[in-house]
DNA sequence: AGCACGCCGACT
DNA sequence: GTCGGCGTGCTC
């Protein structure tokens, strides 16, 4: 009687599980969270042991052909975590298991194609384009056939080819692209004594003598296994050397696996923990006691650290991983895409050298794995990266952190499965008994809205620390400013007010002659800045800037009359000009929600005002006029299309901070978690951007962006200002982000999302659909949403509402067309389980319904 | 993902 | 009559 596996198969898109029996050489070998190889179909695939089924679910099984690594490629906690990420967001579960692989271990399958013997009989035009590239390159692969013949049906031809006995096709499963790395190093065998005695008579010529001779110098001079590159460099010697002294006796030679560190060489200079403030020592009590009772092998509930920006949470943060690592166990701290600058990870490798191992895109392939694999290996106990680090496989978890939660680069939504790594992070956490920490200045609505409810434990720091003393202690040295001018800071730990906002009507501005595109409050505030030799931010909210139609009299942005949502502008003018009067704008406004659809008006239809505009404009516009205005100022630029380089956002980072620009112009990404310290003004150029969206998420991230660049201001001891500009300054977004008052806003965000039926008060599932054509596109959803009805009256869901469908905002995409269906209600989710679902792409927790 | 099977239009 | 388009369904 066989033991039977069951596996998931490394095809992403696959749905089901696979039972295989075990060959009787692979016998007691293989353990679940195991990679294996295993055939299917026709081809041979790569796949991981879920674990042992007593009866497999079809009556013939085929044997697993392989064990590809001895030591198992997921922990049975990520194994855990697999099948949660997969019921909770509808993904396959292979495609959940895939995330956790480490990139180049498991190779999809593919078909190899040669040249076949007989001659192609009467062949079309492809297949002889398809024969021309095998006699010019030999032999190739599916994945390689498919870059030499772009969009074209290759696959057809080919088979017609293969039956001919023209071409010969073989399934092929590439090796892993990732292998480990060794390296020769030598060590001195033989008594210190003894190779003294025999530094003469090392036989060959003079030269070779006299290379052998400084070999065994240097080895004697090093204790441990060195190099051999090293030995190399000091002697001028090479393997031949050292395998004549390895036959003598006097040195062994042996291989060693080498990690390849990307940390290596990275300076860092050793960090004394601070004293914490009251409110960070009562934090850290509970956080302490929240490891405790972990480590005692209790559920402890999440923990929401709420601070604003430059509270100390990153000190508390540092406390939690000393602590977890000084029980044997390990950490990791997921931060924002973005935010893995040097600067934050300095802080870390400072306090744990030699223990943190960095996971990023920036890696090669072959650093990535060896970080990976020495983790499994329990070589590095603090893992850094973004949300793909949460699946480093570690042996022994302990402390989860997440670094400012409300990040939208948690969510991932370009590839399958659809999933929000916080709380991912959260389900991983009481999976392997760790503690999840979540960290933020303006937390998530349901983040927030579970820690008021008691289901995440809510830590508050209110106050500010004032840092950089010694930054600022260097300007007021080099601008020889009298050091009275601001109030003494202390050593250590001052509390810091946050900066004051003003709010300029940019009505007004209007109303006063002033055209421009920045108000006469925020030119003084600048060409003050620039007199003083300090720094300033403009922000510029690019989220729905190019279809925000609105009055630039009364401020009121075009509503639809059928149900008020803004009303967006599709076909409109080109960017440049979207600042010129409203004759030149063509194109027609559309209702998201309900279809509704008008010619742009000529004059508002609230205060009659002919100016209406829509709002465009770039971060090159906004340079250029800094520019015209202040030509002394040296600007630098922070958007997409300075950033598309790799390091790009490193180099334009310490190229302001080494305050070789005074002006940083720039998008969401200013608003990250950065530290300037020299900035003394954050101007947001137009901040009402983005409220005007059709989406139940837009206040929330329109005023977490405003809060986030605001408090780039005012940092430090020379105190900040932020100069908010908008057509709608009695917008509530707009008060509450000027008055740094989050409770406030939380509040009136989560009524309306209450009154509304919007998470945390319901659970939403969006479902798109994408094709060629809007009619196709339309058809497919109607066809859906009827499905759809059908099963909530079958299963007597009553609670649950079927909005739509109706086009997508962003209605066309990479030249398709985008329809979708939003679903809601207490668990719509799980209407759509096991349903066949296949091409649609679903959300359960969607973060926009864009 | 691959690949077979199966059904329709346009060529030798 | 066959080739080849691609829609559907299956792979343990």
């Amino acid at each position: 009687m066989p033991t039977y596996v069951e596996v998931a198969v490394n095809i992403p898109s696959i749905a089901g599980v696979f039972h295989y029996h075990l060959p009787p050489e692979l016998e007691g070998r293989v353990r679940a969270g195991h990679l294996v190889m295993a055939p299917f179909g026709s081809q041979t695939v790569y796949g991981v042991a879920l674990g042992f089924v007593a009866r497999p679910e079809v009556p013939e099984t085929k044997p697993l052909l392989a064990l590809v690594d001895d030591a198992v490629v997921l922990t049975s906690h990520q194994l855990g975590l697999a099948a949660r990420l997969a019921d909770t967001s509808l993904a396959p579960l292979a495609a959940c298991v895939a995330l956790m692989l480490p990139v180049g271990i498991a190779q999809q399958a593919d078909t190899l194609y040669s040249q076949g013997e007989a001659p192609p009989a009467s062949p079309s035009p492809l297949q002889n384009e398809l024969l021309a590239e095998l006699e010019k390159r030999g032999p190739l692969r599916g994945r390689q056939l498919e870059r030499a013949l772009p969009r074209r049906n290759w696959r057809a031809a080919a088979a017609a080819l293969v039956r001919q006995g023209a071409l010969a096709a073989a399934p092929m499963l590439p090796p892993p692209r990732v292998r480990a790395k060794f390296i020769r190093t030598a060590q001195l065998s033989a008594p210190p004594e003894f190779a003294r005695a025999n530094l003469q008579g090392l036989g060959g010529t003079t030269a070779t003598q006299a290379r052998r001779q400084k070999m065994l110098e240097f080895l004697l001079r090093e204790p441990g296994p060195v190099d051999v590159a090293w030995v190399y460099a000091e002697s001028g010697g090479k393997l031949d050397d050292l395998r004549a002294l390895s036959e003598q006796g006097l040195v062994m030679l042996r291989e060693q696996e080498a990690w390849r560190d990307p940390l290596a060489g990275l300076a860092y200079d050793p960090a004394v923990p601070p004293v914490l403030t009251p409110d960070q020592a009562r934090a850290w009590e509970a956080i302490r006691a929240a490891l405790a009772e972990a480590r005692a092998g209790q559920i402890v509930r999440p923990i929401l650290l709420h601070g604003v920006t430059g509270s100390g949470k990153t000190e508390l943060y540092l406390r939690a991983v000393e602590e977890t690592l000084q029980h044997g166990r390990q950490v990791i701290i997921l931060v924002p895409e973005i935010a893995l600058t040097p600067q934050t990870v300095r802080r870390f490798l400072a306090r744990f050298p030699g223990r943190v191992g960095l996971v990023h895109s920036g890696l090669s392939e072959g650093e990535r794995y060896d970080t990976w694999r020495r983790a499994r290996a329990g070589g590095l106990a603090v893992i850094i990266g973004p949300r793909s680090a949460l699946f480093t496989p570690l042996p022994e978890l302990g402390l989860i952190v997440v670094d400012e939660e409300h990040d939208a680069s948690y969510y991932q939504n370009t590839l399958q499965p659809y999933y929000h790594a916080r709380q991912a992070a959260i389900d991983y956490a009481r999976l392997a008994g760790a503690v999840c920490l979540l960290g933020s200045a303006t937390p998530d609505a349901v983040t927030y809205h579970h820690a008021r409810q008691g289901r995440i434990t809510h830590l508050e720091l209110p106050a500010r620390i004032l840092a950089h003393q010694d930054t600022v202690r260097a300007y007021r040295k080099r601008l020889g400013e009298a050091a009275a001018r601001y109030q003494a800071a202390g050593d250590q730990a001052t509390a810091a007010g946050l900066p004051p906002v003003s709010v300029v009507d940019m009505r007004a501005e209007l109303k006063a002659g002033n055209t421009g595109i920045f108000s006469r409050a925020l030119h003084a505030a600048l060409a003050d800045v620039f007199q003083k030799g300090q720094q300033a931010i403009l922000f510029l909210n690019r989220r729905g800037a190019a279809t925000y139609v609105f009055c630039r009299d009364c401020g009121q942005a075009l509503k639809c009359p059928r149900c008020d949502n803004p009303l967006t502008l599709h076909g409109g003018v080109a960017k440049r000009e979207a600042l010129l009067p409203n004759q030149a704008a063509g194109g027609h406004l559309i209702c998201h929600h309900c279809g509704y659809t008008r010619q742009p008006p000529k004059t508002c239809p609230n205060c009659a005002s002919p100016r209406i505009r829509h709002y465009g404009m770039g971060t090159q516009r906004v340079e250029a006029e800094v520019q015209a205005l202040f030509p002394d100022a040296r600007t630098l630029r922070w958007d997409h299309e300075t950033t598309r380089r790799k390091g790009a956002h490193e180099v334009i980072l310490s190229h302001f901070i080494n305050q070789r620009a005074d002006v940083l112009i720039g998008t969401q990404m200013l608003a990250k978690g950065l530290d300037l310290p020299l900035v003394t003004l954050v101007g947001a150029v137009l901040a009402d951007v983005g409220l005007t969206l059709p989406d139940p998420f837009a206040a929330e991230r329109a005023f977490q962006v405003l809060t986030q660049v605001a408090g780039r201001a005012g940092r430090s001891p020379l105190g900040g200002q932020v100069v908010l500009q908008t057509f709608m300054p009695e917008h509530p977004v707009i008060q509450f982000a000027a008055d740094h008052d989050f409770g406030g806003f939380m509040a009136q965000e989560l009524e309306s999302r209450r009154a509304l039926g919007y998470p945390p008060f319901a659970r939403l599932v969006r479902l798109e659909t994408r094709a060629a054509s809007p009619a196709s596109a339309q058809r497919r959803a109607e066809d859906l949403a009827a499905q759809l009805r059908g099963w909530m009256a079958r299963e007597e869901r009553r609670a649950t509402e079927l909005i739509g469908p109706a086009p997508c905002f962003y209605a066309r995409l990479g030249g398709e067309y985008r329809w979708q269906i939003v679903l809601r209600g207490p668990d719509p989710a799980s209407l759509l389980a096991g349903r066949p679902l296949a091409d649609w792409r679903i959300e359960t927790q969607p973060q926009s319904l864009l």
